[in-house]
DNA sequence: CGCGATCATGACAAAGTGTTCATCTCGTCG
DNA sequence: CGACGAGATGAACACTTTGTCATGATCGCG
């Protein structure tokens, strides 16, 4: 495993890069931006550590200019600031990381491997649930409705994923009983009703176009068109 | 969309046939378990309605019987009865699915849908996590640990996910901050530390080898061998 | 229009969750 | 060995989530 580590601290470096060479991994070393952009482009790194206190540039300038050149390798960030920086919480989309200082040495290994597995195996493997501008993320548990964030409650959210997969289809409340919480029989509960009734508070609030719709004496439908 | 009507009482099975039909399927139907069993192994038929008061047979023995026989189509399960029969539910595996007297025509046609639907998508997309004798269904958000089902809350769920999918890794509190609970920072708070334990209280109770183990001044690790 | 059934809604009780605090346990190091 | 510090344990509390219940609103039908 090829590592690029950046930081101009020189005795935190070499203590750095001590460390991940006995822990196995091939480090290249850089103190300033401009040495390190020349590394990184050269030599092909599996993941980088990068300080975010350099000389000569800006971390996070450093981190996106090489991006630009083509560099996919993820990045784990050093940082000193207690305060985020906001900017890095963006880079986390990229498959970034990042850890302030002062931290324990295994975290910065059990970090780098993270990195490192997250890479390296088949995408992200979030499964989806799409009905008109409702988007379910069924691992992370979280939904959305026309790109607005939901705060849904997990009951909640189990019962719009039954909606979702239904949607169109009428669903009774006996059928949402079976499949949201797990009861037969029991006639006399109506946590479908108030549940519902929850839910549509979140999903069809506000000037939105309702998409729960009930059916007086069956049950409800999920619009999907 | 062929259809088999297994069911004593005429009166309710012309009921049934017509409404049946006029729904869109194509069926025939039978009032006792041995006309049954012989329409149902000469013409193929896409699903079967069988209500269990059947005069010569039983209706769940006249269901394996058919099912040994080679036919797949899910079956919905009519039932008079209050109490639900063990077997029914265990049937409910082979996706068949039941309703009990008396039901609404809306719900009986609803879940003949779901029926169909479920039988010709591709089958169930459960996303599963083993590791050892542990098991995470994560689209159920349900958990065992040999065999035996654990009653955990949805964080500990969590919680217990995010330990999976790093088996045999350290992971430190931070991570599991980062992870589980979304915070960076915040040095003053035990939440993991907490639990952790009611978690291990769940998972590695009672006699069985315990998995997740501590590492001191550094995090955990969950055991993967 | 008026009645009854069905559904919606708000209030409450119970369970789950995160925090804080105090006390124990046990490794590690001087 | 003995002290220190990290972690475990357990309790108490506030707050959220979830299910139940009682009541009010609304629909469909005669």
């Amino acid at each position: 495993m090829r590592l690029l580590l950046v930081e101009d601290e020189l005795d935190i470096q070499s203590f750095l890069k001590r460390s991940l060479e006995e822990a196995g991994y091939e480090v290249e070393a850089a103190a300033d931006g401009k040495t390190a952009q020349r590394l990184a482009i050269e030599g092909p790194f599996d993941i980088l550590i990068v300080d975010l206190g350099l000389p000569d540039i800006d971390g996070i300038s450093l981190i996106l200019r090489l991006r630009q050149s083509g560099v996919r390798a993820p990045v784990l960030i050093l940082s000193a600031r207690r305060s985020v920086d906001d900017r890095v919480h963006g880079l986390e989309q990229g498959g970034d990381d990042y850890l302030t200082k002062p931290f324990a040495l295994a975290e910065l290994l059990a970090r780098l491997r993270n990195l490192l597995k997250r890479n390296t195996s088949s995408g992200n493997e979030a499964t989806r649930l799409r009905v008109l501008d409702l988007e379910l993320d069924l691992l992370r548990r979280e939904a959305s409705r026309g790109g607005q964030m939901l705060q849904l409650t997990p009951q909640e959210f189990v019962l719009l994923e039954y909606f979702c997969r239904n949607a169109g289809r009428v669903v009774t409340r006996s059928m949402i009983l079976d499949k949201v919480w797990g009861m037969r029989i029991q006639p006399d509960t109506n946590v479908v009703d108030v549940h519902i009734y929850r839910l549509r508070g979140k999903v069809d609030g506000k000037g939105q176009v309702p998409l729960i719709r009930t059916l007086r004496g069956v049950g409800y439908v999920l619009k999907d068109r």
